[in-house]
RNA sequence: UCCCCGAUCGUCUAAUGGCAGGACAGCGGCCUUUGGAGCCGUGAAUCGUGGUUCGAAUCCACGUCGGGGAA
């Protein structure tokens, strides 16, 4: 890649205006995008993320660097890809990840292929994560990493993707944003909450798609994995494996819920100890590095963000299915959440949790009979 | 329409004549580009009315409600 033109993902914050500048001032040339992604009422508060502000925000940054500002609308298919989905997986009594499918299908698809119609060589965001050479690493801030999200961008994509600000702390790009006189985002909160849900309230959006009549959203008995109704909750959408707000109380200790069965509509609830597993099964994965690794093969396994990652073995590997057995146990593998390989820094690449399970036999050990 | 047993934060329960305590849920904050979790902080109750007592959740009477009982 020798071309100097980069297309650069811009929400109106503070991390892709910094990307932005920066690469504004190694030289590169640069065309802002933001991507319209769904339409909210005129008056809604500004959000981090998407907003008419936000759009400004990246606008105005634009603007200062004297470089051209687009606004590409991409609606219909990030309705489809990524809140159609979002709903769907509720309804089945999973947890969707809708900022996994945003990157792997809007941001890191669809909106590279407007570049390529805007012959850019590169593309940047303000991702905290690093790419070299098709591979891409943690960023180098590990607190602030989101490869956990951007394990499903193709690898052709990765070749050509610039990160300038996952070398740096969030203080440092703060700082970069003060010195490069971007005062507009310069302290801007960070975004929180679904993008696309505007006040956290994710039953809101189902309801809206689905209708009241959905069943996710009628009431049905809280249950002990005996199967003794211990109450009764407002549907199950509201509910996640792990989760303890909401369930009901009287317990001697906390109670989480460790199943949703959406057939019965009821949310089984356990001890901690009841969300262990040592098993996990995940499906739509995707290899970002060079050679898909195989059974046998050991990896580092995220199954939540910010989660520790611990090693596993992958003991079965058919299609873009794959079961992994963990060296130890984590707790609330949740079904419809990504689970994430690394090797180190690395990102191996991912996939949908379709289960945990208790412990898979390992491949590697014989089986008695 | 007679007799038993029971009633404490939203829930489960502790205190048997001496400051109504705990757990879970709730609420607030921190954390966080999903959903959660975690951490810190915090509001919340003696079924009602009388009586006994220096003092009542506790003892007595009546009532209400819930469960049980050979007309």
């Amino acid at each position: 890649m020798t071309g100097r033109r980069v297309l650069v993902a811009m929400s109106g914050g503070v991390d892709s205006s910094v990307a932005a500048a920066l690469l504004h001032e190694q030289g590169y040339e640069i065309i802002g995008a933001t991507m319209k992604l769904f339409c909210h009422g005129e008056d809604l508060p500004d959000r981090p993320c998407c907003s008419l502000d936000s759009v400004n925000d990246a606008r105005r940054v634009c603007q200062q660097l004297g470089v051209p500002h687009y606004v590409l609308n991409l609606e219909s298919a990030f309705s489809r890809d990524v809140v159609q989905d979002f709903v769907d997986e509720y309804s089945r009594g999973r947890t969707p990840i809708p900022c996994v499918r945003c990157n792997t299908f809007t941001k890191f698809r669809d909106l590279v292929r407007k570049a390529e119609a805007l012959d850019c060589d590169w593309i940047a965001t303000g991702h905290y994560a690093r790419a070299h050479d098709g591979d891409m690493y943690r960023g180098l801030d590990h607190n602030k990493d989101q490869t956990y999200f951007l394990w499903g961008v193709e690898r052709h994509v990765v070749e050509r993707l610039l990160l300038p600000v996952g070398h740096q702390t969030k203080a440092e790009t703060r700082a970069v944003a003060h010195r490069l006189g971007l005062e507009v985002v310069a302290e801007k909160t960070e975004s929180q909450d679904i993008c696309f849900v505007p006040d956290g309230d994710h039953i809101k959006i189902i309801r809206r798609e689905l209708g009241d009549g959905a069943p996710a959203l009628q009431r049905g008995p809280f249950v002990l994995p005996d199967g003794t109704p211990v109450g009764e909750h407002d549907g199950y959408a509201r509910f996640t494996i792990g989760q303890r707000k909401g369930v009901p109380g009287g317990f001697a200790a906390p109670m989480f819920v460790v199943a949703i069965e959406p057939e019965t509509r009821a949310v089984v609830l356990g001890p901690r100890e009841a969300l262990l597993g040592r098993g996990l099964v995940a499906r739509g994965v995707r290899w970002m590095c060079a050679e898909p690794l195989r059974v046998g093969d050991r990896v580092s396994v995220q199954h939540r963000h910010r989660a520790t990652p611990v090693p596993a073995e992958i003991v079965r590997s058919v299609g873009d299915e794959i079961e992994l057995a963990l060296d130890a146990p984590l707790s609330a593998i949740t079904p419809g959440q990504s689970m994430v390989l690394y090797d180190g820094e690395r990102l191996l690449g991912g996939g949908f949790i379709e289960s945990g399970s208790p412990a898979p036999r390992r491949h590697s050990l014989p089986v008695l009979v």
